[in-house]
DNA sequence: CAATAAGGTTGCAAATCACAACTTAATTCC
DNA sequence: GGAATTAAGTTGTGATTTGCAACCTTATTG
């Protein structure tokens, strides 16, 4: 990927795909929300390559979304387990999710995002202005800070 | 990228990864959404490969996200347009944006995604229940539909 | 004390990407 | 009206990245 360099591009978006926007990085996170935190477990339930695995988890570490923790007092167990900065990830994973459910299965997804309390399912995402109302594309522009 | 076959995976987020979840499209979706439409705009803009642009452009219209249209009548000169597929996906790159700007630019964002008229930054994305209270990542659950 | 498991690393073949050059058709320049 | 330029690609070639399988090292288990 020869593109812009990322830690120059004052896109944020650029930014943030260089960290995360990749398929098995956002695969690892997704099944690091599911509750996975073995390297045999990702390799297991992702079917990843090992070498490629390691890679990714070995950046995640250092772009801090996942936190190596020594699990098992003898060093040869480890469990990878998501940062608050990985974590809020949450909300740009619902986000394409939702997208997917609407676009590609046409509203009728075999898996719903629900409220473990309520099991209701969450309300979809929407790109809301300072007072509330929602904003199409539009109606938005980009301001230098 | 050998990874289970996204036209059957359940998992709606592999399926929408599977779909724009590659730099490129991204950027480009990017780009449309700034307002880019012609080939030489893109390329210039974007700094890409004039093939990896092509081959892109091909998927993502292959895709339903960008539409085709020729501009100018004898067929030589065309405009890449956003489908409401892909205009839908203005969530997905704000939720990614907003990360990028609270987790890599630490609040600091060079660039402000702003509601055009009051020029007020938009709200936060957050995920909400059907009562409209914010979720974390630990309040949810997948449920089968 | 041999076998298995966890968590990798290494080597090699295959796929993907980037860059530059070439193509084709229309448009503008003189 | 011929020459140069622009738009929108395609093709070829070499560099980079990926995937797979095999190997390694340090516990634990039988």
């Amino acid at each position: 990927m020869h593109r812009p360099d990322p830690t120059t591009d004052p896109c944020s978006l650029a930014r943030g795909l260089a960290e995360v926007g990749d398929w098995w990085s956002l695969m690892i996170i997704r099944e690091a929300m599911y509750g996975t935190r073995r390297f045999s477990d990702f390799q297991q339930n992702l079917g990843i390559a090992r070498n490629i695995l390691s890679d990714r988890l070995n950046k995640l570490v250092e772009r801090d979304i996942l936190r190596k923790v020594d699990a098992g007092e003898h060093g040869t167990r480890f469990e990878y387990r998501l940062t608050d900065k990985g974590r809020d990830l949450f909300v740009v994973l619902t986000a394409l999710r939702q997208w997917a459910d609407k676009w590609v299965f046409e509203n009728e997804p075999p898996l719903l995002l629900v409220d473990r309390a309520s099991a209701r399912p969450v309300q979809p995402l929407q790109v809301l202005d300072a007072d509330g109302q929602a904003l199409k594309l539009h109606q938005v522009a980009i301001a230098t800070n």
